[in-house]
DNA sequence: ACCTGAACACCGTTCAAGT
DNA sequence: ACCTGAACACCGTTCAAGT
């Protein structure tokens, strides 16, 4: 019930992310402060630099949990033979793996993106979009551009997605306008569309040549 | 010199404002806050909360004032004849307006997506980018989604953009590799090729049924 | 209409010292 | 190896009261 975890007493980098997560999960990204944490530790403020250097490290860590979330653990077996022309199909299953992800933790989405800002870590996330994109035969260049306003779109469609989430379970629906304007429902489908819009124009820059 | 604007003593809504524009984009984001602010305008902190609500509703005010820098007053002139071939010039040329607009002010970019996410104003930039779409003659639904698709490409490119500006000014170089990935340089290429992705998304699309 | 003074309830981070 | 205690230098916001 409360949300100590005194099992054992001494600590380890990983129970710090692990409880920060669930602190998120549970309480939102302005809530996951230093001080909370150590106390869902058991444990004073202080303590938690000897795990990470700062709250920004603690975030990446954070990041790369949740983008790997629900995700194999990489064996080196082959590339897996996708259909060459099913390089489309790839690239929409895994920006829609990459939005569950996001979607997985509370404010997920934003604590990805401020580390991505930051150039800390989530290159996973990137390198995986990049990799999909490739097998439509497009250059390195070409497709890490892509993989990167993919990225951008995803992060920023996600964040608005889940900023509504918890405006809605809590939100000020008494202004009278439903306020609900042009793609504010069915996030699902409008997230198709603006990956449909980037995959679609990889196709069309190729025809254009 | 200092950063005191000590004219008349009593202020408006719209000195309070404009110095915290001015704070934002001589010290950055982070830099910006209700007691350094106050200080500027030679006021007790307290004092701002006469003016803004809060911070939330500051950083929205100045998120309107980013967006519509150099930007002509929106006479009622007729709709100005576009060319009607020439939509994906105009959203082309609508979305690099935008990027200026925010490059123009440090952190620009960080503080229109997060009043954007958070739903409060900056409509007019969606507004804007949705009338350029709308030109290449696709649905209200369409050009809706695709201009927050482009939003949300455009604020995660300039954020990103931004971010590592400051990070080169005083950055960590000597850690190596020079850590220029795929399209860290020559941002404005790869930002005309992520809008380009878009709007060939939209060609696309059409063309397709 | 616009501001002061004083307080409330917090932050992230550092650092000597302990075990 | 992992943590305590205590401090430093801050935050945003409220509210009675002043002019």
């Amino acid at each position: 019930m409360t949300e100590t975890e005194s099992t054992g007493r001494r600590h380890t980098r990983d129970d710090v992310a692990r409880t920060a997560l669930r602190i998120l999960d549970d309480h939102g990204l302005p809530d996951l402060t230093m001080r909370r944490l150590a106390a869902a530790l058991d444990v004073q403020p202080s303590a938690l630099y000897w795990h990470f250097p700062n709250k920004q490290t603690l975030l990446a860590a954070l990041a790369d949990r949740i983008v790997s979330h629900g995700r194999p653990v990489a064996t080196a077996t082959a590339s897996t033979a996708t259909a060459p022309t099913d390089w489309m199909h790839a690239v929409r299953s895994e920006a829609a793996a990459l939005r569950d992800a996001l979607l997985a933790y509370r404010d997920g989405a934003e604590v990805v993106s401020s580390t991505f800002a930051l150039g800390l870590g989530s290159t996973a996330a990137v390198d995986r979009l990049a990799s999909a994109v490739a097998l439509g035969g497009f250059d390195d260049h070409t497709s890490g551009r892509a993989a990167t306003a993919l990225l951008h779109f995803i992060l920023g469609h996600v964040s608005h997605e889940q900023q509504r989430m918890q405006y809605d379970s809590f939100g000020v629906v008494a202004d009278g306008v439903t306020a609900s304007s042009i793609d504010e429902d069915d996030p699902a489908a409008a997230f198709r569309f603006g990956v449909d819009l980037l995959v679609g124009g990889l196709e069309f820059s190729r025809s254009r040549r």
